[in-house]
DNA sequence: CGAAGAATTGACCGCATTCAAATGCGGTGG
DNA sequence: CCACCGCATTTGAATGCGGTCAATTCTTCG
């Protein structure tokens, strides 16, 4: 079952994500695949490529949400980026892949020999939009990393999944009652390690958010933020 | 005066930087500019553009050190990358600026209009190349920022300054001495706010490095490592 | 129903921050 | 050349946030 298929129940069209949305949050990409691409399907939690392998293919994501991690030699782990449909991964500046990807979800996928990619101008083009949106969430995500405090964090990650929701292209308060149901198909570690916390802290952090009435969780892979205005705030963004 | 251009006193010729060498320890780019271009200089410490302006150019650095950083609401700051010659930015996936740029040093560089760039195939492909790089920058400091202690940030910070050395194209250490000199155009502020921590704990990790005996401080913005290995393995990447 | 893994909660600890004071350095003007 | 001033840096002491270690509870699934 595919969690990031429903992590939206709000069914409005696809406009241009906000900014900082991180990537699971998006919806089935329609781009067609360029030439060269071979379809690829991953289960929930494969590993689609390996840090320090040879880096000899790119991948579209047309469907799904991977991880992207980077392990320490004492077994520190960052997960580095959170990538949904449209996101493209595999690229390096050297010879080997500098993350593994793991799939979150079932994923669909376009893969294409690196070679292809650097002699095909339209790929290219493809993947610098997409490149460029990814680097702009990679310097959001540095912020978060390096000046939010645990509770910005969690709420940062959490306003993440919500789509046309905070920062500049909030659509503000739905007519009624403020509220949205997301999906989190990652472990508590999972958020710790994208957040830069232990999975304790992150615990916590929703711990002290379901005590504020702002969010429920019926299900450990699935929340109920109850006030998406007040989480907003929380992020230290705003 | 540049502090960039005497950086490293080693005149090996530029081979294939090492994969996390951190952007300003690069030397002048010889690239020619792609059509299209206006060359730009700009003195130490000026502002070249501004988080949330309008994003209408992007800018290839061609000689001198830009850093890129964001700003919370509360006044908290993140020095989001270090860019060097052959880097670019101004790149965003909305209307506006992401980031802040600041040079560092003296610098000249290419500008290219918003739209200029995106109908040229040939500039792109050359930024695609310089963004590959730059994501994988962010993806070590990433790691960096969740993962590392306050002396592995600063050991990686200073590592990152010293072409050819440390990760994979590691030359290993000079004939005799293990020996760099390395000029730092940052306030220990600034360190901070690119390494997300404070300045004093900044100004601790250096100090508890002299008293190790792998690096002396001449000046507060040049410092001599002493013993580059040893430094090296403090970065917790190895 | 029972077992295994994930998540929560509590108590304590330690690293980095905060607050504060002293020192060093660079630049300016006498 | 030297004295002085402003700013960056260093150093010290105390605090606190998030981490560590450990016990318990909750979920899920066979």
């Amino acid at each position: 079952m595919n969690h990031i298929a429903h992590a939206e129940i709000d069914r409005t069209p696809p406009k241009h994500d906000a900014a900082w949305t991180i990537g699971i949050a998006a919806r089935p990409s329609q781009d067609a695949p360029v030439a060269g691409a071979r379809e690829a399907h991953f289960a929930a939690r494969e590993t689609l490529c390996e840090e320090g392998a040879r880096a000899d293919h790119i991948v579209i994501i047309a469907q799904g949400a991977v991880m992207l991690s980077k392990l320490l030699p004492d077994g520190r782990r960052q997960i580095i980026e959170l990538l949904g449909a449209g996101d493209v991964f595999g690229l390096s500046n050297t010879a080997l892949y500098d993350t593994t990807a793991e799939s979150l979800t079932p994923v669909r996928a376009f893969q294409y020999e690196r070679r292809v990619y650097e002699n095909s101008p339209e790929l290219q083009r493809t993947v610098s939009q997409k490149m460029t949106s990814q680097l702009c969430a990679m310097h959001d995500h540095a912020m978060l990393l390096g000046r939010k405090t645990a509770a910005e964090r969690v709420a940062s990650f959490l306003m993440g999944l919500i789509p046309n929701r905070g920062g500049h292209g909030c659509n503000g308060p739905d007519a009624k009652a403020d509220t949205r149901h997301v999906a989190i198909p990652m472990t508590r570690q999972e958020i710790a390690d994208y957040l830069g916390l232990t999975l304790e802290t992150v615990s916590r952090a929703f711990s002290q958010l379901k005590k504020d009435g702002i969010l429920q969780a019926p299900r450990h892979d699935e929340i109920v933020v109850t006030n998406v205005c007040r989480l907003c705030h929380l992020t230290g963004t705003l």
